[in-house]
DNA sequence: ATTTTTAATGTAAACCTTTACATTTGTGTC
DNA sequence: GACACAAATGTAAAGGTTTACATTAAAAAT
């Protein structure tokens, strides 16, 4: 038993008015007398009308939808960057529609066909890869993306991200600064730009204060608390070669690391240190809580959206060319996984 | 310098035939003869045509959105959810958009509008309130959304949760069957019906083994660390009236118990035991490792978005009336932060 | 009282599809 | 070769808005 939705000629006839002017008065109250105004009013009340929305997007060829890719939706790090997002988004009336690619070049393609075809008019990059169609399209046009997290190599687009290779350097340097030398480096996928900006920065703390780069100090992960248990495992367990301080590329590695260093009965941060990356909610719950880098992750949404919105603002002129990242600062967060080095 | 954008009257004139049989080639490939259709591929490829999606969904009066109504995007609790709605509806063609209330009733209402004005096909919520507009809404007729999460009491909508009560139940019996007999309540919110639910099960172990409920053994939290922390201190700082074992609402309250315990001198489990719900990412790599209550989010998210496909699917005949809720099982993870009773 | 200016409203096109119905073309039968 | 029938294509309406332009009514200026 639908009843029928109620359209602008329905409030016209009921307000005895033209739809032109029950849409006047609607977007542009002020070029409409009083009265009809009022009767309008009535006549929508009566009805219930609502604005059938895609009919309005399809005439003013703007659907109000901002996409925004992610690698994996599940991923409990992206949910501050996404409130930010939205928040911002919603603020000046637009939607956010999730668009999970799972790392898959198809699905990103797709997504990024929405812009074409009318589906969004903007889109936030989450992904640290170009989807096909955008990075095929002409270099003088400017889609209207921002790339957020994962800086794209060569990609003029307007990004923001964190410094990871300074944090990562200053997070090394807490180390050595505490007396530190053998300091291991919990990377993340070699093929992962944050891993190569990240484990950049470490090496350069390292041969700044003189120290050789041991390559058996490195440990390649996944950013998941398991591959930092391997880690622990594999670096801790040889009391030679141990390293006194471990930089790890996200929390998750680096308690994974604590969990390992544990069960090998080494105490953090007495035997060794951990330095973790992210400042993930229970980071500071954990025992020992954990000395990290925060990444303003919200910050990071709030700018990627405020940057969009500047350039979907027709008022700004389109900027064309390369422009420079911005970077939201980092912190870094001393707790107790880090300490001096010990004796010895 | 936007270049015009291809419409199918551009494809038409090239594949030279009428608008009609392009959408026909597309969407009808059958009822095209085979060199018409090649015609038309080619034409398409040449002007590079998209179709315009919004102009199809007018006419066709869909708008492919799912709207997901969260009380707060920021919280990773719901990343799993949205992640198997995600999924479901993706493969079924539909796009998820993110609607983050932040608990206002406006916000709710006004993304509830959503499916009036074509916004928006169908709805999930979870949120644990009914948006004014749809429990305004007369009750015979069963607009296409689905309850997940949070029950709404006397809404007879389509409703995925978890057996709130029974966990409750199983894991202060497990506290029991462990010889615990003063057993401490860290509840959520008074108002929430997860905490009503949880509170429920908690009292019903007690009294089925004839254990007296002490009020001061409930602490009203609100699921946060720091309300737990708040918990710890205040429940387990008298040796006198010190519980042996807590059941807390959620991982975060029972990390921040554990916090709190450890400051106090007090060893997990040897001295108290803590019961957590959830199941978190980190409560398997947490010290100890936390003993809880598994929800399966992402499986709840794929029950959600499973009915509402099925209540979306025309061949379905439209259930009315009240259904009975889907239940996802829940499990016992016992691990670490749990034990025996101490003795004396 | 007539003309000019301004304010308010109406008319109809445009946005881009899909599809019911009409028309044309082609195939096979007698 | 005329006819019936099927297959392929074209025509035009419909979906619900917004808005340029035309029209009317009212107010102001002469």
């Amino acid at each position: 038993m639908h009843e029928k939705i109620a359209t602008i000629e329905d409030v016209a006839r009921h307000a005895g008015v033209s739809i032109a002017t029950v849409s006047r008065a609607l977007h542009k109250p002020d070029v409409v007398s009083q009265t009809t105004r009022e009767k309008v009013q009535a006549a929508i009340a009566t009805t219930g009308y609502t604005a059938n929305v895609m009919a309005r997007n399809l005439r003013l060829n703007r659907s109000g939808m901002i996409l925004l890719l992610v690698p994996d939706i599940g991923n409990p790090f992206f949910a501050a960057i996404l409130s930010g997002i939205e928040q911002g988004a919603s603020k000046a009336g637009y939607n956010v529609l999730i668009g999970d690619t799972q790392n898959d070049p198809d699905r990103e393609a797709t997504y990024a066909a929405y812009l074409r075809s009318n589906q969004a008019d903007a889109m936030i990059l989450l992904n640290g890869r170009l989807p096909a169609p955008l990075a095929n399209s002409p270099a003088n046009a400017t889609p209207p993306v921002v790339i957020a997290c994962e800086r794209i190599p060569g990609c003029g687009l307007p990004t923001v991200i964190i410094d990871n290779e300074q944090a990562a350097f200053e997070a090394t340097t807490h180390l050595i600064d505490h007396g530190h030398r053998k300091i291991a480096n919990v990377a993340g996928p070699g093929n992962n730009i944050l891993t190569v900006d990240r484990t950049a920065g470490y090496r350069r703390a390292l041969i700044e204060h003189g120290i050789e780069i041991d390559p058996k100090l490195t440990f390649v992960g996944d950013y998941s608390i398991d591959s930092g248990i391997a880690a622990g495992q594999t670096l801790l367990a040889d009391p030679k070669t141990r390293p006194t301080g471990l930089f790890c590329a996200s929390d998750g590695m680096a308690i994974g690391v604590i969990v390992a260093a544990k069960e090998l009965g080494l105490r953090v941060p007495e035997d060794v240190s951990v330095f973790g990356f992210d400042d993930i909610h229970l980071a500071a719950a954990y025992d020992p809580p954990l000395t990290t880098v925060r990444q303003p992750r919200r910050r990071l949404g709030e700018q990627a959206i405020t940057l969009l919105l500047d350039r979907l603002d027709p008022k700004t002129p389109v900027k064309t060319g390369k422009t420079d990242p911005v970077i939201v600062p980092t912190e870094l967060i001393i707790r107790q996984s880090t300490g001096p080095c010990p004796q010895g």
